[in-house]
DNA sequence: CCAAATGCGTAACGGTGATTACGGTTGCAG
DNA sequence: CTGCAACCGTAATCACCGTTACGCATTTGG
């Protein structure tokens, strides 16, 4: 039951990472504000976590998994594969301009290395992608869309879906999308996919 | 000429302020390394810019302002709206993509402020925007494109055009993209938007 | 109940950064 | 030529941060 503790701690440490990153941006978040946020101490948060990158490192891949978990659940239903993507949509706006993606993505442009950066985008767009492309493979099968380059497909469908809200939401100048927005925007993206990718109209 | 002398002085700060920047995130940019990079003095700086930040929103600022210029000059031929379209497509992309965006877009978002963010798409996107209004109500009238909001078709336009390459560009997972790489991008968006957006097939 | 381990709270160390202050230098005005 | 204002180079100030270290309370395993 050690391990049921330490699994709670953890979440609690990294919940209020979030906070102190939401609140603070990356520059003024310190390891000390996030130990005291969770009245933690910084012995823990390094002995746990090695260094300030290993605990965004944590942040980052726990957040990509929860990410693909949530996608993979909707893929399994046996919907056609643009119902899927109606209620795929909203999801992956929600889990991509949500407060934690935003805080991440800040913490990922900050750091200089570039290694969340690397992180991120591999836990995330590069873990979506593949199953993007399975969901749009589907949906040629049933002859919902047509194409030739799957992943040119999924580009489009991602331009359409997220377009540049991701850096507008980082940058700071553009709130959070309400339910109603992403729904709306979701549609919006399948609408103009089928309209560009629609079997009749044959083109490049 | 002291005034002539200062603005060439400004530029070389500013230009070993993009420097520092580019090569160390804004994290590791400190006003003594920029001091040295343009071999000018701390008090220099602070006497000019007033602090830090104040450093950066002139980077901002000018920044932004040179993006409406290159635009605003590609606006007064008076080609058709799609040819239009077709020049300052990549223009915009190579602005918004490349070396000094990124640097800044980075800047905005490590700014636990705000303000740095404010600035930046005030003087970015929200300044961009009406020139691209214009160049599609243009388009309308050629009866090239039709659309009813004018505001959702450039969204739908700036989508097509840049999707998430700034964010990628960001978070260091996307190099700048080439000359033909941006062209290509370019004429996909309008490829797209004239399927979208056609004067035929009529919808919402 | 005891001993080890674990975690808390706080202080200490070393480093760095933003900002200010100061003496020396240079270009220009009178 | 001389004084001054702007500017350079550098050092000083003050604060904070990442990281480590330490003393104390609590938990855990036997």
């Amino acid at each position: 039951m050690r391990d049921e503790n330490r699994a709670i701690r953890q979440q609690q440490i990294e919940a209020a990472a979030y906070q102190v990153l939401e609140a603070n941006g990356y520059g003024g978040t310190s390891m000390l504000a996030i130990a005291k946020q969770a009245r933690a101490s910084n012995e823990t948060l390094y002995s746990w976590y090695g260094d300030k990158q290993g605990l965004f490192q944590a942040l980052v891949t726990r957040n990509a998994a929860e990410v693909k978990e949530h996608l993979e659940a909707e893929l399994k239903s046996d919907h056609d594969a643009l119902s899927i993507l109606g209620t795929l949509g909203p999801k992956l706006l929600d889990l991509l301009t949500g407060d934690r993606a935003v805080a991440l993505n800040r913490a990922a442009a900050a750091d200089s290395s570039g290694e969340l950066g690397a992180t991120l985008s591999k836990a995330g767009r590069e873990a979506v992608f593949p199953l993007l492309k399975q969901v749009l493979l589907r949906a040629r099968e049933e002859e919902q869309l047509s194409f030739e380059e799957t992943g040119e497909a999924v580009g489009l469908y991602l331009d359409l879906l997220i377009g540049d809200l991701q850096i507008r939401r980082a940058i700071g100048r553009q709130p959070r999308p309400s339910h109603a927005a992403r729904k709306a925007r979701s549609e919006r993206a399948i609408h103009h996919l089928r309209r560009v990718l629609s079997p009749e109209n044959q083109s490049t």
